[in-house]
RNA sequence: GGGCGCAUAGCUCAGCGGUAGAGCACUCGCCUUACAAGCGAGGGGUCACAAGUUCGAACCUUGUUGCGCCCA
């Protein structure tokens, strides 16, 4: 983060586990306690027999393995019913078999009990809705201590939970599989069963959905144990309605829809966690039973021992938007900073982390109005970055990259830049060396803009004041000494400030970085810098004097913009032209200023120019080879003051004697003749000027087949239809003219 | 199994009712005095498929196919 120049403040850096944040993790814990959000429970959680851990149920990834689907015939002849199971091993824990109230083909069993194999019990038969009738045989064993699901169903019909594994996986049940791990038993007990002739049939392999421990990867034992359980209704309802009320703005509003289905069915979150490392459930017990939680500044009971288990580390991260600003203390920063503005995040994140800031930010301050209890303001959702190729990069896939590695080859910068220049709200960053190669070109190009600002002599106004005047407040109207093409830019500078406001307000970093990127090149290199080589070398000191005053206004606004992309390059270009300390503490550009007019004929000069280079090009001609024109006719277009521009771009020089005009152009109003000394190559000339006859033509076409529909002229908006009329008269045009030339060619 | 999203140039992505765009890659020509990590010009797309709505659809609706993500 130092080295990409994140302007952080390092003197507030914060760690969970910090006194502080422990404080402020027992105060919460003891409210939400006394406030009956927190309870103990027996329930069936998620457990990684490897960790000897809960796991909530976001730290369980979820993946289709390759298993196997047995099906166990419990019972004999009128009295038995067929289950299917992908854990044989837990029939051993069974305590009933449930069937669909409604299904037919188990109404004689309900009610009644089925002799349970490789074990002396008999087990009921129980109805249940949420038995899916279409599964397997209709008929699911219920392990009440080893199953969700089940735990669920023994809830409904009062039935005992029979644990027969142990904290590893191991069964402790009595018998002939005691001792086994649960995989090793699986294939025991399948084969047992077999041995009595109860396996009906085996489906192998058998793909379904397995749970995985998100931090080790062993399968997930779902088991039923003593846990510790936030009750999340009330706080996942406040956490919801923020949004749904527009407190909380998320961006991309299109991640709205996921936050939702998350908290507004959000299951109670287990909290507990049986490791050594975390904040310990500030839960304690007396010698006689007694159970009381110890606020941050009480002190247990002599003799009293505190609970085990440590609590999940987003409980503590959780608390991060105010515990780090002192909370539970009423302190200055917590006044002056909560809520805080942005939280900027991964939207993989937004369950685990933002939802939970949600719930507990809105609760720990609850007492404020509810505009001011709300952990943030906006939340800015960003993607995950990938290779090249789009993928996820992994360090198995070994496509993954090191940003210290790029900040040594292309620089802090352009690190920086591809970073932001990618990204586009709540979707993923394709990025890659060639990306990162192309924004330290643009670095390059930067730099050697300012080189030539600076060798120019590139100068600002004092306090940066644009050019023109008044030189103070309200719209300013350039000076009439400044050029066309001075107002050209500024106009489009104005624009572009716009434009990147808007986008930065959106979080559209990428598309702001696009703006900027193409004002800078495009039409801050490619053209200003090329048009203003004209008065700079004119000898007219007075249009160089505002040349370089609009340069040097220009860059200095451009870098500022820059800036936040590309914080060490623009500072040392600022300060270089500036001659100030730093760009940093810049203001933010501000500048408006519109010129249409000027705007319109910088893109009429654009057009002429760039036809023009396309006939030399296609010519043959060297970029370098100077070429006696005359530009006929110019004097009666808006281009007649841009005469010396175009030649100076097109390296067109005036006819000298003898000048014989060898081709001729008609573009923008101007006729372009050259001499091109006899050596037209008719061919190439032919070729263009037929594929542009063909491009006209199919334009015509286009524009005279809507004409044509009366539909369309009666039905389409009057300016739709005009746009379209003056599309088929300027297409028209070009074909007369293109015929004409091919013709004079022949 | 449920929900959400995406299919646009060789690659990565913008555009989201009115003439298909960018960066990179590619082709050609250039040491044109800021920049060869550059300059100029160019080629390349029935906007996944099929219906529908509309004067008009890459864009709206429905379905199909293929991918991705989240949750069971």
């Amino acid at each position: 983060m130092r080295r990409l120049g994140d302007s952080v403040d390092w003197s507030r850096e914060r760690f969970t586990m910090d006194d502080g944040l422990s404080r402020a993790v027992q105060t919460i814990f003891k409210r939400l306690y006394d406030d009956d959000l927190i309870y103990r429970a027996d329930r069936i959680i998620n457990w990684c027999p490897r960790c000897l851990t809960a796991l909530s149920d976001i730290e369980v990834d979820h993946s289709d393995d390759e298993g196997e689907l047995v099906y166990i015939r419990y019972g004999d002849g009128e009295h038995s019913v067929v289950v299917a199971t992908t854990r044989a091993e837990t029939m051993l824990g069974d305590t009933a078999v449930a069937v669909h109230p409604d299904d037919d083909r188990y109404q004689h069993l309900v009610g009644t009990t089925v002799e349970l194999p490789l074990t002396s019990r008999s087990i009921p038969v129980v109805a249940d809705e949420h038995v899916d009738p279409s599964f397997g045989t209709g008929a699911v064993k219920v392990t009440p201590a080893h199953d969700p699901n089940d735990f669920e169903i023994g809830r409904r019909h009062d039935l005992p939970g029979l644990s027969i594994m142990d904290e590893r996986g191991v069964i402790t049940a009595p018998g002939p599989f005691q001792g086994l791990d649960r995989f090793e038993a699986r294939p025991a007990v399948v084969a047992a069963l077999r041995e009595e002739g109860r396996i009906v049939k085996e489906v192998r392999p058998y793909v379904h959905a397995v749970g995985h421990c998100s931090r080790c990867g062993t399968t997930v034992e779902p088991r039923q144990s003593l846990q510790w359980f936030v009750r999340v209704a009330p706080l996942a309802r406040a956490a919801g309605d923020a949004v749904r009320d527009g407190r909380v703005r998320l961006s991309p509003p299109e991640m709205n829809a996921r936050y939702f289905g998350w908290v507004d069915d959000m299951h109670d979150w287990c909290i507990s966690r049986q490791l050594w490392w975390g904040h310990r459930i500030p839960v304690f017990y007396g010698p006689n039973g007694q159970v009381r939680c110890i606020g941050p500044d009480e002190t247990p009971p002599q003799g009293w021992t505190q609970d085990p288990d440590v609590l999940d580390t987003w409980f503590s991260s959780a608390l991060w938007p105010f515990s780090t600003l002192g909370w539970p203390d009423d302190t200055a920063d917590l006044r002056a900073f909560y809520p805080t503005s942005v939280l900027v995040t991964g939207y993989d994140i937004l369950f685990f982390w933002v939802a939970r800031m949600m719930m507990f930010g809105l609760y720990a301050m609850r007492d404020r109005k509810p505009a001011d209890a709300v952990p943030f303001r906006a939340v800015a959702l960003h993607g995950l970055v990938r290779d090249a190729y789009g993928k996820k990069m992994s360090k198995s896939r070994g496509n993954t990259v090191d940003p210290l590695d790029w900040i040594d080859r292309f620089g802090a910068d352009a690190t920086r830049f591809t970073l932001a220049r990618g990204s586009n709200p709540g979707s993923d960053t394709a990025i890659s060396e060639d990306w990162a190669a192309g924004s330290r070109n643009f670095c390059n190009k930067l730099w050697n803009a300012t080189r030539f600002a600076l060798l120019n002599g590139a100068v600002l106004a004092p306090g940066g004041r644009p050019p023109g005047d008044p030189p103070h407040g309200g719209l300013r109207a350039p000076h009439a000494s400044l050029a066309t093409a001075d107002r050209w830019i500024l106009s489009r500078l104005s624009s572009v400030i716009a434009e990147v406001d808007r986008l930065l307000e959106q979080y559209e970093f990428g598309k702001a970085c696009e703006a900027l990127y193409h004002f800078a090149w495009d039409e801050f290199c490619d053209w200003y810098v090329e048009l203003a080589k004209v008065p700079l070398s004119s000898g007219d000191a007075r249009a160089a004097g505002t040349t370089r005053r609009v340069l040097g206004f220009v860059l200095d606004q451009m870098l500022r913009l820059l800036h936040p992309v590309m914080p060490f390059v623009t500072d040392e270009l600022w300060c270089a032209l500036t001659g100030e300390d730093s760009v940093m503490v810049a203001a933010w550009p501000a500048y408006e200023f519109s010129d249409p007019a000027a705007e319109a004929d910088v893109a009429s000069l654009m057009r002429l120019v760039t036809e023009l280079r396309r006939f030399r090009s296609d010519q043959g001609l060297r970029p370098g080879q100077r070429v006696p024109a005359r530009l006929a006719g110019i004097g009666s277009t808006p281009l007649s003051a841009h005469e010396e521009s175009i030649r100076a771009l097109l390296r067109l020089v005036p006819p000298g004697d003898g000048f014989a005009v060898s081709a001729a152009l008609a573009v923008e109003g101007v006729t372009v003749e050259l001499d091109l000394a006899g050596t037209v190559d008719v061919e190439a000339e032919r070729k263009r000027l037929e594929k542009d006859l063909a491009a006209a033509r199919r334009e015509a076409e286009q524009a005279s087949a809507k004409l044509g529909s009366v539909s369309f002229t009666q039905k389409a908006p009057s300016e739709v239809v005009a746009k379209t009329r003056q599309r088929l008269a300027v297409a028209e045009a070009d074909v007369a003219r293109l015929e004409g030339r091919l013709a004079s060619l022949a």
